[in-house]
RNA sequence: GGGCCCGUGGCUCAGACUGGUCAGAGCGCCCGGCUGAUAACCGGGAGGUCGGGGGUUCGAGUCCCCCCGGGCCCA
């Protein structure tokens, strides 16, 4: 037998929400809840780890959160044990550049010399400061997860893994150290990858120069090269051309040029000469391998000794006919492209600046320069020179230190590698066998990305991350990789307390080949490497864990912004294809951003960013949480501070829905569900679609189809249970049967506690405050977090009475229509609905759920027959036949409508006087006419039961009402009618 | 320059994978109603050439192409 509390009338979201996690917290719901699952079936959730560069989390970062916490609540509901370890990125160049800036630094020079130790202690301190109290802000919106063992990337262990996973890539023989064009930042002076690189472009200012540069042996003939980045000249080693285009050469003055014919007009044109003559037109090809020379060789030290290498190259991949003059200028150590041509005609690779961003002694005169500021410098050498043809400059898009702003450089720097290229066929393969939610996520997103791959450039020159594991010996150059901390101790002996730099630094040991020192090549790794190694590093493998990591490889689910394809979705795969040769993870569901209430990206510094806390204040966390449920999980968010007001009001439906149950239900011996051929038809239904709710969310949530799992729940209890089924339970509750009202209370009850646990997967504060101040029975568990979601029982489903059901909702509702067609209000009771239909289905609807249709219609009696030759009907078409209501009304219709009045206002009565249904009884006393008196005598047993009431007596003066009665005048219709009630004692 | 997503009544969005009761919901608006859920609730109504154009088809928000607008990613 159970029994149900009274709660509480109002929603106060605002009142229990803090009082429910409070309750969490101090009673260690969580972690009991762990415990309780301990040897379940193991679902694998990983968490992508934000990066904690602030003390309060993205709105978006809490809709993500919610997002995991649904899938992990929904799963645990289902019975399995879920990892659901958080993890946060520690390392990383935002949170270096936010401590140099808290320093007053602002080169790698200062934190040298204020001591790399404490910097990278500081870096610490910051990293660990925000991510507690972000993870407050998770906690606030009931985001379940294990808050007290997070995976921190600088955590040793966390570090030891990584470090073995480079010593496998080592023993593949794919870490190579090698000269490469990179991206480069002179002010926090490290190379950036590619990924970093996107995030920023910016608008700039260039010169655009056309320069001339002469053909060997010639007198006057010039090859005319376009360039942006006048400082990238003194690096030039050659010029490409399109070997199937046409080119020209042209008589300009005394110079003969040679250009792409396509290009001619433009360049005439920008460079506003109009007098010119074409002398020859030829293929591109025709002029491979012609050499010039460099006009700055006399002053650039390098170009003397390229003398021999200047010629035209060809290739028809970097050569554009959209821009420029059809001949590139060509540097290998400054641009990709250039590299790659470099390479394949063997081409020296020149690249004489500095990590500052200052040419070197190589550059001659400009040396010492910031090669930006050289622009102008070397434009007016190249014009003193002769070699100028046109100078103007061009507005583009130019890349910036996604930090600092500041504009990058490329430069060929030595770096460490990761050999991928090999790998990209496996990878494809991979990403396809992953389930992507939605599929274009990953079916299209990720394979036009995984076509490009190129090797990893692992390396980085700083100081706050996971050192680069590798030492070299300074006399022999040979290397080692370390994989552990333990290997550290047993070559060198020292045990280290801190696996970061400095400290790591300074270990070092005997080379076993030579005797020379072994040491630390100086760079960290790139924090993709971090977070891409947390599928295993997270679980301390393979130092600390080998079983667990064997045990739940691999990943079931993750997710994560459209962002995170190119950047932790491929990270993971990477280093899954590289260290097990498969994707790590088997489903992703790829979300949205949130944007602002005008569907612009929601940032601190735009100044519309919406705080998480001001959401709790004004809202509430439940809210926040199902307003973002409700929507499509992969497509941008707009916020919208009417949209959680909406929401607002449906969980105040849902709450009503409880109260409105407990008003009923309380201080009642609830039985078991009866048998489910003993109950009523809207019995039957009503528990038809608990279950098909309950199958549809479960199906929805197992195709992480999070917004339709919420829509279904939230249209059960407000369209299912609030709209219809309540309103026909009002009545049975009440029935003088008491089999009746008994099994209605049954079955309602039933219904109320299996929908719990679903609900709380959405709104779990709601959940445990019903819960536990209303449903939670003696021995039931203390926390609705523990109650399983109860098994779909396919018996209790039938899609034909669903259907008959929505039959009659369409008849109620054309019925209201026929009413208000006539003025006809809904409190009069009439006498018939006539319904005139072909359809066998409305027949069987009509006389199955009859007690709906005539509760909902307000009518005595349904019949089906034909249409009506006389007597007066209001009328209206559904889409399965016409209905006609019966305006005929003799007394019992009349003065019923006058009973239900009176009714009304006792009860309106008792209610202000506090009085509980079906405990405390009144006595009424009326005074009135004829009509009143006379609906009263024939309907004295149901106005008596409906108020509680054993006496309804009329007065003829107000002497008759005994004192202490509460008394009140109403007016129904033109009549006057007084009411006294008096509680019995 | 390339790729992906989005553009549905005043507002916010479902529906598109699998063409045919898919033209929907909530809010807002207008009208009416209910009443021991009440700083709630219910019903009805008005309102959309489903961004524009072309194509495939007996039939297209739904599939294809082009264009316009917005967003994201990559160059």
């Amino acid at each position: 037998m159970a029994r149900v509390r009274r709660l509480t009338r109002y929603f106060n979201p605002k009142e229990y929400e803090p009082k429910i996690i409070e309750f969490w917290d101090s009673h260690k719901i969580y972690e009991k809840l762990r415990m309780s699952r301990k040897g379940r079936k193991r679902f694998h959730f990983l968490d992508g780890p934000p990066y904690p560069s602030s003390d309060m989390p993205h709105p978006g970062t809490v809709w993500n959160k919610i997002i995991k916490d649904v899938i992990i609540r929904f799963k645990r509901g289902e019975g399995y044990d879920v990892l659901d370890k958080p993890g946060w990125d520690t390392h990383g160049l935002p949170i270096e550049v936010m401590t140099e800036k808290a320093l007053g630094f602002s080169s790698k020079k200062e934190i040298e010399v204020f001591g790399i130790d404490k910097f990278v202690l500081k870096c610490k301190e910051l990293a660990t400061k925000n991510l507690r109290s972000m993870t407050r802000y998770f906690k606030e919106f009931a985001v379940s997860m294990d808050w007290e063992n997070p995976y921190l990337t600088y955590e040793n262990r966390y570090i030891e893994s990584a470090w073995w996973g480079v010593k496998e890539i080592w023993k593949q023989g794919r870490l190579y150290e090698g000269e490469r064009p990179v991206h480069w930042c002179p002010r926090c002076e490290t190379v950036l990858s590619d990924y970093e690189v996107s995030e920023n472009y910016k608008d700039m200012m260039d010169p655009s120069i056309f320069v001339k540069f002469k053909v060997l042996g010639s007198e006057n003939e010039y090859l005319l090269i376009w360039t942006t980045t006048p400082w990238t000249l003194p690096a030039n080693v050659a010029v490409m051309v399109h070997p199937d285009e046409d080119y020209v050469k042209v008589r300009l003055g005394d110079d003969i040029l040679i250009l792409a014919k396509k290009r001619l007009e433009n360049v005439m044109n920008e460079a506003s000469i109009e007098d010119y003559e074409v002398i020859e037109e030829f293929k591109g090809r025709e002029i491979g391998g012609l050499r010039y020379e460099h006009p700055l060789e006399d002053i650039v030290r390098v170009q003397r000794e390229l003398r021999e290498v200047h010629r035209v190259v060809l290739s028809d991949k970097y050569v554009t006919m959209e821009e420029g003059s059809g001949c590139v200028h060509t540097a290998p150590g400054h641009g990709k492209e250039d590299f790659e041509i470099g390479e394949l005609y063997n081409l020296p690779v020149i690249s004489p600046v500095d990590e500052r961003g200052r040419f070197t002694e190589e550059a001659g005169k400009y040396s010492g320069l910031q090669v930006r500021e050289a622009n102008s410098v070397i434009i007016e050498d190249l014009r003193e020179k002769g070699a100028l043809l046109y100078e103007g400059t061009i507005i583009h898009k130019y890349p910036v230190c996604w930090r600092c702003d500041t504009p990058l450089i490329i430069r060929t720097t030595n770096q460490w590698f990761v050999k991928l290229t090999d790998l990209r066929e496996k990878m494809l393969e991979e990403s396809g066998k992953v389930k992507w939610v939605p599929r274009w996520g990953g079916e299209r997103r990720f394979r036009d990305w995984l076509l490009g791959l190129e090797d990893w450039i692992i390396s980085r020159q700083r100081y706050w991350g996971i050192p680069l594991p590798v030492w070299k010996c300074e006399e022999c150059g040979r290397e080692e990789v370390i994989g552990s901390s333990k290997e550290i101790e047993e070559k060198s002996g020292v045990k280290l307390e801190d696996l970061h730099r400095p400290w790591v630094d300074e270990v070092t040991w005997k080379c076993e080949k030579c005797g020379g020192i072994m040491r630390r090549v100086p760079d960290i790794m790139d924090v993709w490497y971090d977070s891409g190694s947390s599928f295993f590093a997270s679980l301390g493998y393979p130092h600390d864990n080998s079983d667990a990591f064997n045990e739940l490889f691999p990943v079931n689910f993750i997710t994560e912004g459209h962002d995170q394809v190119r950047g932790w979705f491929f990270s993971l795969l990477r280093m899954g294809t590289l260290l097990f040769r498969r994707a790590p993870y088997e489903s992703v569901l790829m979300h949205g951003f949130m944007l602002d209430e005008k569907g612009k990206e929601m940032h601190k510094r735009l100044g519309n960013y919406v705080p998480p806390p001001e959401i709790v204040e004004k809202s509430g966390r439940d809210t926040y949480r199902v307003f973002v449920l409700t929507k499509v999980p992969w497509q941008d968010l707009r916020f919208s501070w009417r949209g959680l007001e909406e929401t607002s009001r449906k969980l105040s439906v849902i709450w009503n829905v409880y109260v409105f149950a407990t008003t009923y239900l309380r201080d009642r011996e609830i039985g078991p569900l009866p048998p489910l051929e003993e109950l009523d038809p809207v019995n039957k239904w009503i528990l038809s679609r608990l279950n098909s709710m309950m199958r549809d969310v479960r199906a929805a949530l197992n195709e992480y189809q999070l917004h339709t799992a919420t829509t279904e729940v939230l249209k059960f209890f407000i369209e299912d249970l609030s709209h219809l089924y309540l309103r026909v339970a009002r009545k049975k509750l009440r029935s003088r049967d008491s089999k009746v009202s008994d099994q209605w209370s049954r079955v309602l009850y039933h219904v109320l506690r299996e929908a719990l646990p679903y609900l709380s997967i959405f709104a779990p504060l709601m959940s445990e405050k019903i819960y536990l101040d209303s449903f939670k029975q003696e021995d039931d568990p203390e926390s609705v977090n523990f109650l399983l979601l109860g098994q779909v029982r396919q018996e209790y489903i039938s899609s034909y009475l669903e259907e008959m059901m929505n039959i009659i909702r369409e008849i109620v509702s054309a019925s209201g229509f026929a009413r208000s067609s006539v003025g006809m209000r809904k409190r009069q009771p009439l006498r018939e609905i006539l319904i005139v239909t072909q359809d066998e289905d409305v027949i069987k609807a009509v006389n199955t759920l009859t007690d709906v249709l005539l509760t909902e219609a307000n009518v005595r009696c349904v019949r089906i027959g034909e249409e009506p030759i006389r007597g007066k009907w209001a009328e209206a078409e559904f889409s399965r036949g016409k209905l006609y209501l019966s305006l005929e009304m003799g007394d019992k219709e009349l003065l019923g409508g006058m009973a239900r009045e009176l009714t009304r206002r006792i009860q309106q009565m008792r209610k202000e006087l506090g009085l509980t249904i079906g405990v405390e009884r009144i006595n009424i006393y009326l005074q009135g006419d004829e009509f009143v008196r006379r609906a009263v005598e024939m309907f004295y047993d149901d106005i008596a039961w409906d108020s509680d009431a054993d006496v309804i007596k009329f007065v003829v003066s107000e002497e008759e009402v005994p004192e202490n009665s509460f008394g009140k005048e109403w007016k129904i219709d033109d009549r006057r009618v007084s009411i006294w009630i008096k509680k019995v004692v």
